[in-house]
DNA sequence: CCCGATTGTATGTAGACAGCATGTC
DNA sequence: CTACATACAATCGGG
């Protein structure tokens, strides 16, 4: 089916046939055929790049082109966002807007108002229900990307119950949910009330295989020698293919793992692939990225080579860059932890698998036969490659066997929802409450078994569960009864707009409730937004024991919060607690990343997950403590909030808050007596050039921004 | 007595969403 | 309660 012959606008037409779109893939021909076009719900689960997003770039052309309505588009991570934006740009060369919104880039809700097609994380968009949009009753088209999301014990129920207050919403607009391929489609089908089209195609054909004793096996009953040249197979394998002229994914359980492997790797690489100058420009991008870390340094040394790692220790710019490397042929092998398996688009060639367990509390577990093919997924570049490779590793004959039984031939297990086994429960309750106004208990037991939980656990347990969320929450006093129906309070509003957890919330009052609204110290408080139940945590190894100890010895005389004991319940928990408040007293006392970094073993990326938690926890804690009155808590804590976003001493608050300066160079100018912005304002570029690291062009903003 | 090899033992294990008001080096 | 690779310490043995 050509593009051409289909029912959508000219211009859409034009606009796809410019980006090179000529004709349907099957599993698209199917879902027209089922009725997108026409505006029917759809679920199409189909495999990684198998062109799922084209369908809703159809089905949008529809809606946008008929003036039916908005387009909401929701995906899991915040680089999908950006990358679907991109995607759905053709829309802007029509006038339509596109925007993204996510937690970090946010455009204000009017704006969102004016949007046509609004490409937002599902917590964002669970957040702007909570706001009560007025411009939601004319989206016409949801698509859910994604949305094997819903098995997630910490995501999925926040997906399944945003898709169930949308559709109750948005009652006749169209849903199209798209999926990998998924075992219970008919459940699916049960819930939403949607056509199916659930197939295995690719684009390109995925060669599943197994490794031993240097032979791949293949699902096809083929097999293939690998020339051992340096004895490591991972190695072997990897340049095996690079000499073939294609790149590498290789998929490993740990982070050092990661980096480990991508050394060696790159110990072998270099000189005949004639990439030197291209590669070496990685390197220097990665070390000009921020500032230089023990991590960072590895990293550009291997990228030099054309490998490179990936896992959550990287910071965000160092992960993008080795992505934008990776997608322009810059690195040719990759070794991840399982970040890129379900991250952004990042095909290979070939996918080395190196592991199918995970440690869970200290033990060691199955990854599920689905994680293991959203990793084989990631083989075969489309253009680039005629089929794609994923190779497992295996150390036995035995091994090799029972992979091949379990994983390659596998069925992906069916999606199940976790509603009921998340923390998450409580917190939907309120936000159900704070969206849709004062409901009865059966109104909101029957919210809940509309879920896909609904279906598959029944009603009866659902209420169950309810019910107890309930009596949580009026006892936190975050909900009110009053004859049969529950509302939420002014306190229960905020909290369900701030988007933190009730437990967080409540730990925060009983913690600023036992201080009596005192002035709390800088650790102290930092140490009340890291114990809740919503705050990322550092890392606790058994070393860093003394370290937390000594520190705190040191600020003992002013602590109020409790300092841990020995052997008393949650000592463990407690330390690393108060590791994390250390870690950021660090961060806002000044201390370069790379000193932080190295005292207290966190990596760059876990620093920044853990900055922008606590600054978003601080930020709730401040606005508690204003909603209960008590002032002088509420500007502590809002200022600590201000403190960790930008890592500085209270002093620089104010030079910081002027664009372009952020801690090094307010401290820059603080020592040379421009304290304020004020101070600013009467300087002369000349006499601010004079100060190392401002050149002309930042010295002439500085004055004008001031 | 020094150094290096061998053996024993302790250690630690993936990821990433959310507010709000404007902008890091 | 189940594993396993790694870093580091303790021990051993050769010269």
């Amino acid at each position: 089916m050509l593009i051409d012959e289909l029912d959508i606008p000219q211009w859409a037409k034009d606009a796809l046939r410019e980006r090179g779109y000529e004709s349907l893939y099957p599993p698209q021909e199917e879902a027209v055929r089922r009725g997108v076009l026409g505006g029917r719900s759809l679920v199409l689960a189909t495999p990684t790049a198998s062109g799922k997003t084209l369908v809703a770039i159809l089905a949008a052309a529809k809606h946008l082109d008929e003036r039916r309505g908005k387009v909401v588009y929701l995906v899991p991570l915040k680089a999908l966002a950006s990358e679907k934006a991109r995607e759905f740009s053709l829309f802007e060369e029509r006038g339509f807007r596109v925007v993204t919104a996510t937690g970090d880039f946010d455009d204000p809700a009017e704006h969102l108002g004016r949007a046509d097609v609004i490409v937002a994380t599902y917590e964002k968009m669970d957040s702007i229900l909570r706001h009560k949009p007025s411009w939601l009753r004319s989206v016409s088209l949801v698509v859910v990307d994604e949305a094997h999301y819903i098995h997630s014990v910490d995501r999925g129920p926040t997906l399944e119950v945003l898709v169930t207050k949308l559709r109750r919403a948005l009652e006749g607009a169209q849903m199209l949910v798209l999926s990998a391929t998924i075992a219970n489609a008919e459940e699916f089908q049960r819930w939403i009330g949607a056509e199916v089209v659930n197939v295995r195609w690719r684009p390109v054909p995925l060669k599943e295989g197994v490794f031993t004793n240097y032979t791949i096996l293949y699902s096809d009953g083929s097999t293939a020698r690998v020339r051992r040249a340096h004895g490591d197979p991972v190695v072997d394998m990897a340049l095996e293919t690079v000499d073939g002229g294609g790149q590498v994914l290789v998929f490993v359980p740990r982070r050092r793992d990661a980096v480990s492997t991508a050394k060696k790797i790159a110990t072998f690489m270099g000189g005949p692939l004639g990439l030197e100058t291209a590669v070496t420009t990685v390197g220097e991008r990665i070390l000009r990225a921020g500032e230089v870390t023990e991590l960072s340094r590895e990293l550009a040394a291997v990228a030099r080579r054309g490998v490179a790692f990936h896992h959550a220790g990287l910071s965000y710019e160092h992960r993008s860059i080795v992505e934008e490397a990776f997608r322009d042929g810059e690195l040719k092998v990759v070794v991840a932890t399982p970040t890129l398996a379900a991250g952004v688009n990042l095909p290979a060639r070939r996918v080395i698998i190196t592991y199918l367990y995970r440690y869970e509390l200290g033990f060691r577990e199955p990854i599920t036969v689905f994680e293991y093919k959203q990793m084989a997924g990631r083989a075969g570049r489309p253009r680039f490659d005629e089929y794609g490779e994923a190779i497992l590793l295996a150390k036995s004959s035995e091994e090799a066997e029972y992979m091949m039984e379990e994983y390659v031939r596998g069925e992906p297990e069916p999606i199940r929802s976790k509603l009921l086994d998340s923390q998450l429960l409580e917190a939907h309750i309120l936000g159900l409450l704070a969206s849709e106004g004062p409901m009865t208990q059966e109104d909101v037991e029957a919210f809940f078994s509309s879920t896909l939980c609904g279906v598959q656990e029944g009603p009866g347990e659902v209420a169950r569960h309810v019910s107890r969320g309930l009596r949580f929450l009026v006892a936190h006093e975050l909900v009110a009864e009053s004859g049969g129906r529950y509302r939420v309070t002014h306190l229960g509003r905020r909290v369900a707009e701030l988007y933190i957890l009730p437990a967080t919330a409540v730990a925060i009052r009983e913690m600023l409730s036992a201080t009596g609204g005192e002035a709390l110290g800088e650790l102290d408080m930092l140490y009340v937004v890291c114990s809740t139940p919503d705050s990322v945590l550092a890392p606790l190894y058994s070393r860093d024991r003394r370290l937390v100890e000594e520190r705190l010895r040191e600020h003992i005389w002013d602590l109020r919060m409790p300092v841990p004991e020995e052997y008393s319940p949650g000592f463990g928990r407690e330390l690393q607690v108060w590791k994390t408040a250390l870690v950021l007293h660090d961060w806002i006392s000044e201390v370069s990343e790379a000193e932080i970094v190295g005292r207290w073993r966190v990596e760059p990326g876990d620093l920044q997950a853990i900055r922008s938690c606590a600054e978003w926890i601080a930020y709730s804690a401040g606005q508690i403590a204003r909603m209960l009155g008590m002032h002088e808590a509420f500007r502590a804590f809002d200022k600590l909030s201000r403190r960790i976003r930008h890592g500085v001493k209270e002093e620089l608050l104010d030079l910081v808050s002027i664009e372009g300066v952020g801690r090094i160079r307010a401290r820059a100018l603080y020592a040379r007596g421009y304290r304020t912005r004020e101070d600013l304002r009467r300087a002369t570029v000349e006499e601010l050039m004079r100060i190392p690291g401002i050149g002309e062009k930042l010295a002439r903003r500085l004055v004008g921004e001031a």
